[in-house]
DNA sequence: GCATTGACCCGTC
DNA sequence: TGACGGGCCAATG
């Protein structure tokens, strides 16, 4: 069993969210088995692979990322290319409707 | 190997 | 009702 790094984890994860779907970091920590570890997550994001969808991983209120390379905005604009509804204003998306899981990924 | 950082979450004032 | 701080963990420099 190669013991994969928490970044290697939650890469491999963020890879699988499919497109049109989001998902918390609170949710990907606790799917990896640590809901304490959101933090980690976030600082995975951001020092991890700048090519995984990380727009579409957000805050568990739904929220888009302030540190997002380019601002919230650019943030906004990616999410709501997937066609997910985005509020303009708080820049949030309805994540109890987006919201994904990997099992099996049931809608 | 130590100290700091970070795109978070929860509880409390 | 809103704002503030502390705590948790991992990766970086």
């Amino acid at each position: 069993m190669p013991e994969l790094t928490f970044k290697q984890q939650v890469e491999a994860l963020v890879r699988k969210i499919p497109r049109g779907r989001v998902m918390t970091y609170g949710q990907i920590a606790a799917i990896l088995g640590a809901p304490r570890k959101a933090q980690a997550v976030g600082f995975v994001a951001h020092y991890g692979d700048p090519e995984l969808p990380w727009h579409r991983v957000v805050n568990r209120h739904g929220r888009m990322a302030p540190g997002y390379p380019g601002g919230m905005p650019t943030h906004r604009a990616e999410v709501e290319a997937e066609g997910i509804a985005v509020d303009p204003k708080e820049f949030t998306c309805d994540v109890e409707r987006y919201r994904w899981w990997p099992k099996g990924g049931r809608s």
